[in-house]
DNA sequence: GTGACTGCTACCTTGGTTAA
DNA sequence: TTAACCAAGGTAGCAGTCAC
């Protein structure tokens, strides 16, 4: 199949970690920065790393990583090998460290394929392991795509965007992300539309969205308690969105997942 | 003149409440 | 779970200001 997993997990630092390899990198490296900072050198090169920062590490590349202590760092990364990944990692325009949006799609996915690795069987049946894998390269070459041709955009709307995404799960105004941007309410509402499509609001939604659609298929919070905890402001109108958005309600929804 | 931005306002959408 | 109602808030369009 072309895919090799050699290990798939995540990390949290909080007392700083510091990692210097001595010799280069065996298999290649997807590393996802989730939480906090840290530092990466490879071949020769220093990149700071902030949330969102995505390190791809090409066999054969040197690597160090530092984490400063006192400080939540978390990430999220996955070694692996095969003729499949070498493609991947040598198509043209994939870039060494690229700032993608934090999807919880994505997070989920990733998930998945580390507690998928972790199965006692997994060596067994590794065909849903690779076949998680493959789909989370796609996503993840769709969200450096995303970020990359977003080049365009204003950085003031992308500001924005990173704003929406940290107050999604709670209740905010549109007035709290123009502040963010240094905007009047009227301009940052013109601006966003005009460079993303959609209002801010319906940006909101959307993450709120996937955010309900993850728990209700990995918990079994109620589904009061999941609108509650994905910023719509009530059952009410959480059924209403959703209802409107997947053609059912949340609670089909539920029994059919 | 042009582009970036603000302020105003009518209209639309959102979200809470209540009832069935 | 759904529908109706309504107030609050958001969006879109336009005119005006300001700097270059």
């Amino acid at each position: 199949m072309g895919v090799n997993i050699r290990f798939s997990g995540y990390a949290h630092h909080r007392k700083g970690y510091h990692e210097d390899r001595k010799t280069p990198l065996l298999q290649y490296l997807v590393r996802l920065q989730v939480e906090g900072h840290a530092t990466i050198r490879s071949n020769g090169k220093t990149y700071p790393i902030s949330q969102g920062d995505l390190y791809l590490g090409r066999k054969g590349d040197h690597y160090s990583i530092d984490t400063p202590a006192g400080q939540d760092s978390t990430d999220y990364h996955i070694f692996c090998d095969g003729s499949w990944v070498a493609e991947w990692f040598h198509q043209p325009g994939l870039p060494v460290v690229h700032n993608i949006r934090l999807d919880d799609k994505l997070l989920s996915l990733w998930r998945h394929l580390s507690i998928e690795q972790r199965r006692p069987d997994a060596g067994e049946t590794p065909e849903l392991s690779v076949y998680l894998l493959k789909a989370l390269f796609v996503m993840l070459k769709q969200s450096v795509n995303d970020e990359t041709s977003g080049n365009e955009r204003p950085f003031i709307v992308t500001k924005m965007m990173r704003t929406i995404e940290e107050l999604a799960a709670s209740k905010f105004q549109v007035e709290d992300v123009a502040a963010s941007a240094g905007l009047s309410v009227s301009r940052a509402s013109h601006l966003f539309k005009e460079h993303t499509g959609q209002s801010m609001i319906d940006y909101a939604q959307e993450i709120r969205l996937n955010m309900a659609v993850n728990q209700m298929q990995y918990t079994s919070m109620t589904l009061e308690h999941i609108a509650e905890s994905c910023g719509f402001g009530s059952y009410v109108y959480f059924h209403r969105i959703f209802k409107h958005h997947y053609g059912k309600s949340p609670g089909q929804f539920r029994k059919m997942n």
